[in-house]
DNA sequence: AACGATATCGGTAACGTTTCCGGAAAGAAG
DNA sequence: CTTCTTTCCGGAAACGTTACCGATATCGTT
């Protein structure tokens, strides 16, 4: 089958190049009976303008969005929600996975270059040293899941959990269960940054009551089932007198669930588990997942309007913190009495 | 930060765009020196090409990559791999998420156009009678997942598992361990699709024993979680005598067990559950989840090395069936005596 | 009738790369 | 010293689209 050009399309409808052009993206100077008789010809040929070329020419708005990792149900519930949202924008997105090896800054600078890209989102990556070429990229960007306040980048925004409080809440309600020794599986922390935050509040809290944190109940884990897993097998032998674990994602938690099992504990009753994100899964398991759930909705949302201001009205950076909900389910309860 | 384009760089190398087109291709007329200069420059400048305008001249190969759903982990592990197994090829992926309600037919169609793919591999999709347009794209294509045997068309290769004989080999486990009335969760099947083969080999294995299926039994069901609690919860409220499930999905099983808990029966105690797929996840449930593994790696593997061989040398059409794997683990027991 | 305003359209030059063709330089062979 | 290869390189024409500028036709006004 032939795949016809716009100069095809321009020839059949009698029409010019530049007139095809213009009913393709809308352009209110074309008389209609016009518009109408070259919109049946693309519609009878099936064409879609080539996406090079335009690309080549079109001056107009490229996103990119650039997702840490494609296993994650968490982050990819996150970027199908903001490909949703951006649905409607005449803007194109172009999306791009990277894996736990890649650096996304260097996916960011080659996003630049080959595809002209005009704004950028990142959605799961952490916030290191690296991010000054972001500066140096000139073009706003937004980071997702992290707090990049701390960065102070001209043409950076960010929205996040309010990490600190819904750590807060997570000890307190471990605490008032009656808890008093609870391990927690992170992932480097980095000062400043989402999960170091997290932590801080959680610590905070622990504080409160006098308590404080051993740091050998902190083990760093990366987020998968397998890393949960293994943390937790190894973690839980040395220390049969942890009642609870706060896993700072739910694939951790469930993979913890499952180490517990395999050691002879059950949850909650032995130990009381949460988790953190509120993935579909969480619901699902058994014991369902007690968890910090992340309104994915609302964080997408955001994201792409703090960039389309960026982008647009050349807005300045903000650094939003939206609200998490603590899902009491059933892999929370007070713990055995010794 | 300016983004420069091949004809800076030709100035800054002394040399012409060609040459520097050259180099960028690794096209081996060029002086060692004049290649290492031009290297030097590019790496200083961090150029990378424009795939845009690349992209609208190569006449060279592009390949789509067409995946049904962001949110299923087995058909994102098994895009995951494509991809990876087609890291070193010099050709390009482009690669498109489509949600349950887009056409992937359509969606193939677009591409061709506006993307000028010159191949494509469909993951996770069906073959219905809109496959008829695959046909007019007069470009090779591999089905994974699915045998597009029956489809018979010139230009559609395929690899999936030997389906008919995992239902058998399902069937007759369940059936051993004693059970006699199983249902089936599957999704539309369509003739000849494997779904269909996959029911009809476990009907082969009831049949040997001279039982026959009850259609009330079959249930079609979306793949995802949430079907397959819904699913469960209606059929076992209404047939209490069924003690196995037959779950075409890992995901399905998943949530069925889950409902079945609501239900106030344990798996694999009251019923026995066996999935498909073989998903990480499947390794961390609670129970641990009893499901035929797909050799996601070597569907991969023979997918892009099929594809390759139509686009290249023009090869004809295979349909290869790969074996899968039945993991026996904990959510298939007897059933109970009654 | 002449005029400007408005609506509608077309020609052409870009965009950044690759490809085709041909030319220069440098040896090799006679 | 020719002539022929071989190696290396450059000019210019594409690829399909959009942007810019200008042309024409139509229409209402004076």
């Amino acid at each position: 089958m032939k795949v016809y050009t716009i100069k095809d399309i321009a020839r059949m409808a009698n029409v010019s190049v530049t007139t095809v052009s213009r009913v393709l993206n809308r352009r209110p100077d074309v008389n209609p009976a016009t518009r109408e008789k070259v919109e049946r010809i693309i519609e009878e040929n099936n064409f879609v303008g080539n996406k090079n070329a335009r690309g080549l020419k079109q001056t107009s708005e490229v996103i990119g969005l650039i997702i840490r990792g494609r296993s994650n149900p968490f982050l990819n519930s996150l970027a199908e929600s903001i490909l949703s949202h951006a649905a409607s924008l005449p803007d194109n997105f172009i999306t791009e996975y990277i894996d736990e090896k890649a650096d996304e800054f260097e996916t960011a600078l080659r996003l630049t270059h080959q595809n002209k890209v005009k704004g950028m989102i990142f959605v799961g990556s952490l916030i290191d040293e690296r991010v000054s070429v972001i500066h140096s990229l000139e073009i706003p960007v937004v980071f997702t899941t992290v707090n990049a306040k701390a960065a102070a980048m001209p043409n950076a925004s960010s929205v996040a959990v309010d990490d600190r409080s819904m750590g807060r809440l997570v000890a307190e309600e471990l605490l008032n269960a009656g808890h008093r020794r609870i391990a927690v599986f992170g992932s480097n922390p980095i000062a400043g940054d989402s999960l170091a935050m997290r932590f801080q509040g959680f610590c905070d809290a622990l504080a409160d009551r006098g308590l404080s944190f051993n740091p050998d109940d902190y083990r760093e884990c990366r987020f998968s089932l397998e890393a949960g897993h293994t943390s937790a097998l190894e973690y839980f032998r040395d220390h049969p007198d942890t009642t609870a674990l706060f896993a700072m994602s739910d694939a951790v938690a469930i993979g913890a669930i499952r180490a517990l099992k395999d050691l002879g504990k059950s949850v909650p009753e032995d130990v009381s588990v949460v988790g953190f994100d509120g993935i579909d899964l969480s619901r699902y398991t058994i014991p369902r997942l007690t968890t910090v759930e992340q309104p994915v909705d609302e964080i997408a949302f955001r994201s792409v309007n703090l960039l389309l201001d960026m982008m647009e009205k050349g807005a300045a950076p903000r650094h939003v913190l939206v609200k998490a909900l603590y899902r009491s389910r059933d892999s929370v309860a007070a713990p055995r009495r010794s």
